[in-house]
DNA sequence: GCAAAAGTGTTTAGAGTACACCCATGC
DNA sequence: GCATGGGTGTACTCTAAACACTTTTGC
């Protein structure tokens, strides 16, 4: 069991990864995981594997990916791991153990058996959600600017995304409100942004049926 | 390992299941699946487990589902499934194993452990990615009239489908194509229908971006 | 006043649905 | 001819992208 566990921070996508002290790939660096223990189900026993790496409370969502087992795909004796795409708010920072660090999707160091797949894997789950979920909330702070949350969205998508569709779009739906509060504007001038919220911090789908919906 | 084999007949979805002779669950009613070997993919696996119920060129489709492992969800030893979708087109008419027969998914008889909650889990993801995927060429003959189309997806969703509009919707998104023979009108007269097939039989998304696309 | 950033108004484009209408056949 | 089912033309709606414009601040 291993989780690709992502956050947005100096405007990358980032993923958790701890470096190995020991055969077989020593110095390269691998997903936190662990095995299944008796009694808890695979999602439970992610959250406790990532407890010894992060706050668990800092977790803001945990998905099933799926289940990689290719029979090479670590050497010595046959090894099957069930994926999950982990989320960690971008004001979140926890303090990590000596071996492990975050480290951009975009240029990743040399990762241990196929781990880089799965976290790609992650990647492009995270970015399909965003689109069709308010999944956003759990890489955003608990109130944020439209231009904070622009710049998460744009990190994570992987290309500029424009502040104005982006409020307009989210708040059509429902998934995002004005909390009525503003903050001070920079050094450098401008208007005082509005703080804004997610309006639920479960996931849901907003855009359900893209096509051949049901008659109204 | 359980695969949720699905194919549309009579209007209806169904579901292929084999009936338990021994306990638990005596004569309860089972998902296709087996044990991992070694050396193979789980993808591997499952279509020679199905390969005991089912010809196995005749499946058209198979993709992971989720791992199911409630700890209580098999009585005694603890059991984790990896569940799979499967799905046949309607033209296939598969001799089966004694034990083993087609039921609707609509009107499922009792069912073993949580094979029930799998089959749903499969029902809905082929119901979501009839939306935005070419999925439907596997559930669908090589050709097909839009009426027969229209049928089939009725069935799979649940509700009414339009012919007219479910015709544009695939031919703009490329996934249907004309082949140009008719068919001769049935016993009450009407226009020949024209025959179409999928322009690919791999399993495409058509409609990738729901929103914030990136700028064109 | 002016630059900067936030936020709103408005236009445009495209997809999808609904529905009227035309087409080709059996009887 | 007429019923029947297949297929097309077209209008309407809705979403979202693009962009101009207004608002509110710092300096």
């Amino acid at each position: 069991m291993l989780a690709g566990v992502l956050r947005i921070r100096d405007r990358a996508l980032q993923a958790l990864l701890w470096q190995r002290a020991r055969p077989p790939h020593t110095h390269r660096w691998s997903l936190p995981g662990g095995r299944l223990g008796p009694g808890e189900t695979v999602e439970r026993s992610i959250r406790r594997q990532l407890a010894e790496k992060v706050d668990v409370r800092e977790l803001t969502h945990v998905e099933q990916l799926s289940v990689f087992s290719a029979p090479e795909r670590v050497p010595g004796k046959r090894v099957v791991a069930t994926a999950f795409l982990g989320l960690i708010p971008c004001d979140a920072d926890p303090t990590l153990p000596e071996d492990t660090a975050w480290h951009p999707v975009e240029s990743l160091p040399a990762t241990a058996f196929d781990h880089e797949e799965i976290l790609l894997t992650a990647r492009e789950r995270l970015r399909a959600k965003l689109s069709y979920t308010n999944i956003g909330f759990a890489l955003a702070p608990p109130r944020f600017t439209v231009a904070e949350l622009r710049d998460i969205y744009s990190a994570a998508l992987g290309y500029r995304v424009s502040a104005t569709n982006l409020q307009r779009v989210l708040s059509r739906r429902g998934a995002l409100e004005a909390t009525g509060e503003t903050v001070s504007s920079g050094p450098s001038g401008g208007r005082p942004p509005a703080l804004f919220r997610f309006t639920s911090r479960d996931l849901q789908i907003t855009d359900a049926f893209a096509v051949l919906r049901p008659p109204s």
